[in-house]
DNA sequence: ATGCATGTTACATG
DNA sequence: ACATGTAACATGCA
């Protein structure tokens, strides 16, 4: 599920055990999420450290210790943060849980698609302060939109729209409401649009990332009702502006849904 | 049982 | 070198 808001509201799930120290790890580290990095090793980091803060850039969390530890987490597809009591028991894709004084901060991801990191530097790490602008910050604005939208000029707007380098924080749903509320077609390119359709791109890209973030981050709420995202989950959905049968199809692998009358 | 899934990446192909 | 397409990952659900 989660992109953009729904990641900064997963991150905001281990706000209360901020400022706390780490009691005990449990770690499951022979899980897929944990390729890459020294299960043992940054086990013994996390024990005994304590949370500072949190950050999150696109669908990235990242998070601070002390002593110069940082735990990186992306929920890939299935991830999610949550708290358990403390005399709750983990349960199964439970495959990372910090207790703290408060509760447990689970991490808890059944596909494994999901991946934790394990950082250490002084300051935010190198790699953190290196990545593009998000969507909603005003660095991302329609200059450096134009710039960034040429590479790949070709390839469709919906696989444009996934690309981490550029939109970060895009997802499949984002991607396809953003297209659908530009009124272009999933299938073409940033080379086929003219200057008005580049412009109508930019705005919806900048307007469903903030009303997602507004709306989806501080709580899990939906989407405004009047939005595809409501729609376009399983076959047979009506168009909100239309009303006539939205179009579904495969593009660049991933399930698109869009309107052929109400798109261009 | 079969097919599909809100993500990423390695590999194959043109 | 580049761009595009597909398989793979591991599990749950319709």
């Amino acid at each position: 599920m989660p992109e953009l808001a729904e990641v900064a509201y997963y991150c905001s799930r281990w706000n209360p055990g901020l400022g706390e120290r780490i009691l005990r790890v449990h770690m499951n580290g022979q899980k897929r999420c944990f390729r890459g990095v020294d299960a043992s090793q940054l086990a013994g980091a996390l024990s005994g450290n304590r949370l500072v803060s949190s950050h999150t850039h696109g669908k990235r969390m990242l998070f601070k210790l002390d002593q110069g530890l940082w735990l990186g987490i992306h929920l890939g597809m299935t991830g999610s943060l949550l708290m358990r009591r403390k005399e709750a028991e983990l349960e199964k894709h439970d495959h990372l849980a910090l207790e703290t004084r408060v509760a447990w901060l689970v991490f808890n991801d059944p596909r494994q698609f999901g991946r934790i990191e394990h950082h250490e530097s002084k300051g935010l790490p190198e790699f953190w302060r290196n990545l593009p602008p998000e969507t909603i910050s005003e660095r991302f604005d329609f200059q450096h939109f134009r710039r960034f939208a040429e590479k790949g000029a070709k390839q469709p707007l919906k696989s444009a729209l996934l690309d981490q380098s550029r939109f970060p924080g895009v997802g499949n749903w984002m991607a396809d409401e953003i297209l659908w509320h530009s009124r272009i077609r999933p299938q073409r390119s940033i080379a086929t649009l003219n200057e008005h359709e580049l412009k109508d791109l930019f705005r919806a890209i900048k307007r469903v990332s903030r009303i997602a973030m507004k709306r989806i981050a501080p709580d899990f709420s939906d989407p405004p009702k009047s939005w595809l995202f409501h729609r376009r989950w399983k076959a047979g959905g009506l168009c909100p502006k239309t009303g006539a049968h939205l179009n579904r199809d495969s593009i660049g692998g991933r399930t698109t849904c869009w309107s052929n009358a109400w798109q261009r």
